[in-house]
Order: C-alpha cells, then structure tokens, then sequence
RNA sequence: GGUGUCAUAGCUCAGUUGGUAGAGCAAAGGACUGAAAAUCCUUGUGUCCCCGGUUCGAUUCCUGGUGACACCA
C-alpha cells in the first residue's frame, strides 16, 4: 500500500528543516501544505525553505501560483490529489509538509464538491454586507437554507456570505452539497506532528520576525503594497506592514504586531490539530524516532 | 522648593452621588468544508498606591506619606 506521510505542526516549530531529512531519507519529493508559500510573490514573509533547501530535495506547490491567481483550497484538493496519485507511480512513499489544516483535510479527507462560485457574486455579497449588515444576510441564509443556518456559525460573517454565496450559485440549498464524508483515498496517510512547549514555540516565532525583517521583508512589502486588497495578501507579515506604510502604526508597533499575530495563528493551528486523534506527536528534535516510525 | 493633576486587571483607561468594580488590548481556551497565515466564539477577584481619620460601612470624602506628570520658581 501507497503511504502518505504527512508532517503537520504550528508554524515555526521546525517542520521546514526536518522536512528535507524525512524527504532524503524516503527518496521522495516534498508535497507542500501550506496556503502562503504556494503564491510566488511572497518569499521572505512565508519563510519558504531555502534555495539550498528547494536545490537539495523536488518541492511541489511551493512558489507555483500567483497572489492574483484566486487559488483555494477546493483547487488545492483537485492539483494535489493529481499530484499525488502520478507520483506514487515512481514512489511508495510520499512526504506532505505545512501547516494550513484546511489543506490537510483537503487531502486527507476531500472537501465536498461545489460548484465554482462567480466572483463577482461575492464581491456584490460583500457589498451587501458593508451597506445592509449581517442581520440581511442571515434572514436571507434562513430562507434560502435553513439546515445550513443552523449548521454554521451565525456570528462569523465569513462563514454567512460562503453560504449565501454557494446557495445562489448553485441554485441548491449548501446543506445539500456539503456531505460531510470522508472519501476514502487509496493510501495510507500516516500523520507526523511537531509539537513544542509555547514558551519555546513563541521564542522561536519572535526570532523569525526579526530574521524576516532583515531578510528584506520590509522591500518585500513595499513590492505589493499596491495589491494589498487581494486575498493572499491579507496575510500576517504582510498586512502590519502595510499599517505601516499607510502612516497608521510605526515600525516598531509592526514589527511587535507581526510577532503577536503570528503566534495568535500558532494557536489556531494547535486547536486546528488537537482534534485530529490519529497523530503521533514529536518534539523537532526526535529525527531519529521518526524515522524509526517511518 | 511651590502649586496643581493623577495613582483601579499584565497594559491603556472607565466607574463607584460612600454599600469592595468593568471596557478595549494582552493572555488562555475553542470553532472551522473553496478568503483558512482568513474569519469567528468563550473566559475578567483585582492589597481600586500606603498609613491614619470621619462613617454602621471608604476604592470613593478628609489629613499625612510615597511615586508619576504638568506648570511656576
């Protein structure tokens, strides 16, 4: 059986690094699982592996779309199932890094098929948002599909417009596209997490910023400043920085910001984690019981 | 040195006409099916600066002290 080794964990906790070993080690590419690193824009402030590092082992997704591409998880199911079932061809083992759980489920799991929602659709929902509030959207959401309205949270407006948006797209109720099956998927997925204790993980990411900044994240920025509407651009690192540029925060308040909201989605990440029960957990350290359990 | 203002949660501050107090941020926990590094939810006991006085009762009023800031010398 075809085993998909799949290596998870908080951001800046060292997957990157150990990623490379596990890769030479089972003679196989890197399949990447991470939303930011995919756009090639974005270098410095999605702490993308190395030139050495992308050199030394084949890296898949990594830098291959484009901020202004519009990619989602929905494709990222479709480009990297295809992926994965041409390279087990010449492998039987395959390494999955990054931290995007969605990402993960997406392979992992499948997300349910839908059909692609018009831009333009959105955008006109959000507009509708902006003038007429959340309490229009969720009357509507309640007429249109009332299982979904009572299956999502009400209070998150994102997850209100998706609804509506999918309703009206597809001229179908959303509760009646989204399954909620697993589709079962002809490998083995073993899971491999990092994990380390929060001060440590913390310490880790504050050092990050620091490096990004003198890495040029600052330069980096300033080269799509002028996009900064755009969905991947809506991005920790990015965003601050862009307060700055507006003259709303200085470098300094950016800078600790950046450091804060990073480790805000670390937590996410770790909540997004603990409810999947079929990982076995390792300190970045442990190479050689990981390898041991590959 | 003098005068004035201030001192409340980790931080910034609100408030109590005297009955021991609450917001934002932080922090912690959580949710998550095409924006996901996104978006959203939950959680607030703290010598109300210190000593004393008035009072049934003081974080609140009064005397003194300490500290910070401002102005005047």
């Amino acid at each position: 059986m075809k085993q998909l080794v799949v290596l998870l964990g908080a951001t800046g906790v060292g997957k990157t690094d150990l990623s490379i070993r596990l890769a030479q080690y089972l003679q196989c590419p890197i399949i990447s699982s991470d939303s930011r690193q995919i756009y090639r824009e974005m270098t410095v402030g999605t702490a993308v592996p190395t030139a050495e590092q992308l050199r030394s082992v084949q890296h898949y997704f990594i830098q291959s779309r484009s901020v202004f591409d519009d990619y989602t998880a929905g494709k990222f199911e479709i480009d990297a199932t295809e992926l994965i079932e041409k390279l087990f061809k010449t492998h039987k083992q395959l390494l999955m890094v990054g931290g995007s759980g969605l990402y993960i489920d997406a392979v992992c799991r499948g997300i349910d098929a839908i059909p692609a929602t018009d831009k333009w659709l959105r955008q006109n929902i959000i507009e509708r948002y902006k003038t007429e509030g959340i309490e229009s959207l969720r009357f509507e959401l309640k007429r249109l599909d009332a299982e979904i309205y009572n299956q999502i949270d009400i209070k998150n407006p994102q997850r209100v417009m998706r609804a509506l948006e999918v309703c009206m797209t597809s001229g179908k109720p959303y509760s009646s596209l989204k399954q909620n099956f697993a589709k079962t998927r002809d490998f083995d997925i073993l899971k491999i997490g990092i994990q380390l204790n929060r001060n440590e993980l913390y310490n880790r990411i504050n050092r990050r910023v620091d490096t990004m900044f003198e890495q040029g994240l600052l330069a980096e920025a300033k080269s799509l400043y002028a996009h900064r509407n755009i969905n991947a651009l809506k991005t920790v690192g990015y965003k601050e920085i862009f307060e700055y540029f507006d003259g709303k925060i200085s470098l300094a308040e950016a800078i600790e910001l950046i450091k804060r909201n990073t480790r805000h989605y670390a937590k996410r990440q770790i909540s997004w984690f603990a409810r999947y029960s079929d990982i076995t957990w390792f300190q970045p350290n442990e190479i050689e019981k990981i390898l041991e359990k590959l």
